[in-house]
DNA sequence: GTCTATAATCGGATAGAC
DNA sequence: GTCTATCCGATTATAGAC
């Protein structure tokens, strides 16, 4: 059975993906999460408090243990989670980028901190850094594309066969 | 000389990405153009069409006629811009992305159809579309990392040469 | 730990003078 | 075209009962 506090942080990600950043007020990511305001407050002591619960929850799964394969296995996980964006870390990430901006908070530091982590899951794999980086820019450019609900273009499955050919060329 | 309404449009992209959509509230704008809140309220009706004036200057500049050169010329450009991102274009856009939930205004349509507007002027350069959709994630993922003031890394440049070695090979 | 008031503030929008 | 004054709803946060 989950605590309040992560029921709570839920309503929040989801209030934030499916309503946008203006819908995240206290009553109603309270009502998310089926508590009062009250309740929540009692939890999170400021609208800040709660902002820094989802950076808190951003933190920790980017350092989820990689299920540690190959680098195909690696790489093909890296980018197909950036792609469909429905685990846990994707949701918790897409939900964070919506809060850029905010005030009190430092999001891009999160950020930045929490998809670094992430990455380093694959760059041990790939001995070449700007193999690395170009692999990295296109797991960002996939979540850009998440974020804004851009359509999946038919050529990413071949985008990622092709940078997977450069980690183990012929 | 601009006029008013060119001069709120820059507030409220300057607000946006200087102080985050919290505090573009119609009085803070109108402060940054010079004008008082009834003043900015006789151009923009309402919240709503504030933001929506933003879109529309996002969709007009990327129609912006490209310089017109060679494939490398456009891709460098194309990249380059992406990367600083401290040209018109780029200001707009990035204040658009911090606006992606806003209610009432669709976001996500206006950042894709402009984005996809601005890659039109380098995808004709370029033969393979496997290729060309690579290169523009690559861009998504650069924009990404302005938004969240991430700096840049030192492979970016080689990470271009290699792109622009892949449309003229060897 | 969770709830129901209630206080205090802020933001969007209208009306009307100039 | 631009301003000031005002209204009204929404939102954060506190106090205190259960």
């Amino acid at each position: 059975m989950s605590t309040a506090r992560e029921r709570i942080v839920d309503a929040l990600e989801r209030v934030l993906i499916e309503e946008g950043p203006a819908a995240a007020t206290l009553e109603h990511v309270a009502e998310g999460a089926g508590v009062s305001k009250g309740g929540l407050l009692y939890h999170f002591g400021s609208k800040e408090a709660l902002f820094e619960g989802l950076l808190g929850r951003l933190t920790d799964s980017s350092q989820d243990p990689a299920p540690a394969t190959d680098a195909r296995g690696a790489i093909t996980e890296y980018l197909r989670l950036s792609m469909v964006a429905d685990d846990a870390f994707s949701t918790t990430l897409l939900a964070a980028l919506r809060l850029v901006g905010a005030p009190g908070v430092d999001v891009p530091a999160a950020l930045s901190a929490a998809s670094e982590q992430w990455f380093e899951q694959v760059r041990p794999h790939i001995a070449d850094p700007v193999t690395a980086r170009l692999i990295q820019l296109v797991g960002d450019g996939l979540y850009l594309n998440a974020l804004i609900s851009a359509p999946a273009s038919p050529h990413d499955d071949a985008v990622i066969a092709r940078l997977l050919g450069e980690v183990e060329p012929h």
